[in-house]
DNA sequence: TCTCAAAATGTGTACGTTAACATTTTTATT
DNA sequence: AATAAAAATGTTAACGTACACATTTTGAGA
């Protein structure tokens, strides 16, 4: 029940005013020695903190945040990380806090930077974005450097230049998805990597979590994996005819949200094989009730949006720090637990 | 850019003084019909927001929370939990919040008792605790809303009496915990619930978890679920006579976590099963790593005590509101993810 | 119309921090 | 020792809210 320690009270143990200890706090000189000194010791031994609500309050001024998503409406797989950012804002919308979303088309490069840089045009205090595109995040992340503007990103790993970066180990979710895979085959069997339209020249995490799965299963014997990257034009064919021309495949991993199109196109042609994918699409948590997909990997995009807001939103209305790296925990999601993450806010 | 509106803009708009504006904020009367209809126009007009921030600071009072939680050192299932809440007083340190905490014997439920009626000597504003005994848990319920205190539990849920209630659905992670088992056998089989000294009648949380776990058996044919109480006493070699009798076990499912106990006994007998239990203690991830646990449930309790704590913590200092259940999603764990988890505040 | 109490309204201070500004003390120079 | 400049220190107002207290307005009764 006991108030914490005030300037006033180490004012008043070190023999000053509060305006003394208020320039020793903030050494902005125009102190004596001996007053330094007597402030310093007060401040020790009170451990002094000072109160980041009345900081807070004197400060007075109205933070602006800027959050650049992929459009929602191009890629549903967004939806949730829009619909987290928006129970945010909520949250704060008491604050002094002025946060706005932007979209960018998640399919076109041009439209993350030209988007981008037009949001710069104004004062901002924080950006938080998906680094979707690799050469164009750094564009933009030179800017946003250049003007001091707090950077953090969430889901697809950038480097190490950016404040905070909320996600997965991408790497190692590759990896999860493999044993989940190898325990579910009884013997060593042919898998494949299905990559569905998706530029993985320009999307690291694509890469990152092809290279987990194929780490795993280069350490054991007698598995053989295999990639095999198929467009948007004429895919249910072209995977059908691979199907039927590789009877020997028992298992499939889709690097994305979009495995439910393998089991469309499988059940397309009476086929099942032994799926693991990313992500709780509508689609896809019906496939795993279905016993069509086995597992999936929850990158909790939901999750990483509010956690990447919220470090930014604390820093600025109470001073609390961040460590630059979010790292969520990688879950693995089947039938019976489906549920708990789907009402659950984490 | 723009800042917020305060009483006094209200006040401006509704011509009259701010003092006016407070009272009809909390409305405390003595205000003409006239002043209020003008003033509730001007409050939904500016869709006026009390700023938090203001609010607390002119409060200026030290909340008392006290935490109470079983010994870590008498089971090291709770170190997590300690460490989860050590990090929230460090988090708020700079806060007016005393938090304190303070320990029970999880095998006495007279220490429960005793220790948490004298917590209650002094004023205190909140309370967070794990129910681990129903009947106490109840008496000090009873105590804590008859003096008005929020009452805040995790881990083991109670009932519906409590204000926040943090943890996972307990049956639903039975249900998960055999549909691992299931994917992992490959036929129909004998699986053992094994209980290691637990006082199951007083802890609702392992009959919830057993539960759960019978049901899924109970839709599909053929297998067979027996229950096997073992106390502290002679564990190992009741249990070694009961696989030697019983060679047609095939998984054992363990509620708490103990699991790396069986792992233990079996080692010793040199027989080896599907095993599926709780909780990532050091032993446990051991076990899972070299391939002896299938897949562990994680609770998270350094999550959940920090989620629990910093509901209570945001209530006071920010307003924050809070649902009364915050389910946690069941996150299931093998030898890939559990690093992830490990090293994560998740 | 005047008086007086009741009702309504306004004012001032505090919370703790910050920083501009005012005042006092010290030091250097004559 | 006197003076001015420099250095050190103290004072005060502000952030937005809350509430005690002071002041003004209203209306009833004479």
């Amino acid at each position: 029940m006991k108030k914490r320690y005030t300037i006033k009270d180490i004012a008043d143990a070190a023999g000053v005013s509060i305006g003394t200890v208020d320039r020793v706090l903030h050494n902005r000189g125009k102190v004596s020695q001996k007053a330094l000194l007597n402030v310093n010791t007060a401040l020790k031994e009170f451990n002094y903190k000072p109160n980041p609500i009345a900081r807070t309050l004197k400060n007075n001024t109205v933070y602006s945040i800027q959050v650049f998503l992929p459009d929602p409406s191009k890629d549903s797989f967004w939806l949730p990380g829009q619909q987290g950012i928006k129970e945010v804002i909520d949250e704060y919308s008491a604050f002094d806090i002025e946060i706005t979303v932007h979209y960018y088309d998640p399919s076109e490069p041009t439209s993350f930077l030209d988007n981008g840089f037009d949001l710069l045009a104004k004062h901002i205090d924080a950006f938080l974005f998906v680094p979707l595109f690799e050469k164009e995040s750094d564009l933009l992340l030179d800017e946003l450097k250049k003007r001091n503007i707090l950077t953090a990103t969430f889901n697809s790993f950038h480097d190490g230049t950016v404040d905070l970066y909320v996600g997965l180990n991408l790497f190692m979710s590759g990896r999860v998805a493999a044993k989940l895979l190898f325990d579910a085959l009884n013997a060593p069997s042919k898998i494949v990597i299905v990559h569905i339209d998706e530029e993985s020249e320009n999307a690291v995490h694509l890469r990152e979590k092809e290279r987990g799965f194929r780490q795993f299963f280069d350490e054991i014997q007698g598995y053989e994996v295999i990639t095999l990257t198929l467009g948007v034009n004429g895919f249910e064919q072209k995977f059908a005819s691979f199907i039927e021309s590789n009877s020997e495949v028992d298992a499939i991993f889709v690097c994305t949200s979009k495995v439910y199109r393998i089991v469309k196109a499988l059940r397309g042609i009476g086929k099942s094989k032994v799926l693991v994918g990313y992500d709780l699409l509508e689609e896809n948590v019906k496939a795993l009730r279905a016993g069509d997909i086995k597992f999936l990997i929850h990158q909790s995009p939901k999750l990483q949006a509010s956690l990447g807001l919220k470090a930014l939103v604390d820093n600025f209305l109470l001073g609390k720090s961040f460590s630059k790296e979010n790292l969520l925990p990688i879950q693995i999601i089947n039938s019976e637990n489906v549920d708990s993450y789907r009402y659950s806010f984490v």
